[in-house]
DNA sequence: CGGCATCCTGACCGATACTG
DNA sequence: CAGTATCGGTCAGGATGCCG
């Protein structure tokens, strides 16, 4: 059982102003973000969570991923040092994905970014309701 | 101080096989993480972490937001019932932008998220360039 | 001051076909 | 089985100009 204990003054404390275009590039944050923020990286990282599983094991998983998808996700995955990819040279091959020690360090971080959004997920729903009722055409 | 306290265990367990696209597209997680993901989100919900600000103070501190994203940023943000916008009618207008309640509920775990990307980011940085060396011209 | 309208570029992503 | 190659669509995001 992983757990986190985060203290939010931490970061807000180390945000300097004003931030300049390099600095939020140069995030790591930023960088991290937007890796979980791909369609389907999260989603993998949670299933390899389970354990390891081949690359068809996810494939039907996942149903309606495409083949390219999976790949190129689990690719970038892999160069990130969070999955690691191990190959069998049976015939025909077989391949096997699972998460690093580091990848298991970002399970605690995502469930608890998730776990917020399914708490709140009516609180958004309806402010959305609200949102769209007062501005008739407006966004969306 | 806010703090957060999560069992991954939750999610996984939650999480049923197989993978639907459906379930996939009308899960709130991914939706958060979507909006999560996007370019300024999370820097715009820091910085108004600190305190109500106005629009110029968010365009200012930023630096290199263009307005367009600045105002489609809180847009959302605002659509989502995580951002509070009140205007005065002064010449000319002054605009104010605040984190609602349930904003300021979403601090912790997006701390806890980008508290782990600064922590692990030599460890990413060490894997991509491993993987970059060793799968020249691959990626990327 | 705090936007909105418009145009444009490059990601991201999906569908399909093919392969060691 | 586990991918690669190619094409095409959609959309985030930037640049510029105008406005109440």
């Amino acid at each position: 059982m992983f757990t986190t204990n985060i203290d939010v003054s931490d970061l807000a404390g180390k945000l300097a102003l004003p931030v300049t275009g390099k600095e939020h590039d140069a995030c790591p944050a930023t960088d991290v973000l937007r890796r979980v923020g791909d369609k389907w990286s999260v989603l993998v990282v949670v299933l390899l969570g389970r354990g390891v599983q081949r690359y068809g094991e996810l494939d039907r998983a996942i149903e309606n991923i495409s083949q390219r998808m999976l790949t190129r996700t689990l690719r970038n995955l892999e160069r990130d040092g969070l999955v690691h990819r191990t190959t069998y040279p049976t015939v025909p091959v077989t391949v096997e994905y699972g998460l690093t020690l580091l990848g298991e360090t970002l399970l605690g971080p995502i469930s608890a970014l998730s776990l917020w959004a399914v708490a709140h997920q009516h609180d958004i729903e309806a402010a959305r309701a609200v949102f769209d009722k007062q501005n008739p055409g407006k966004l969306m």
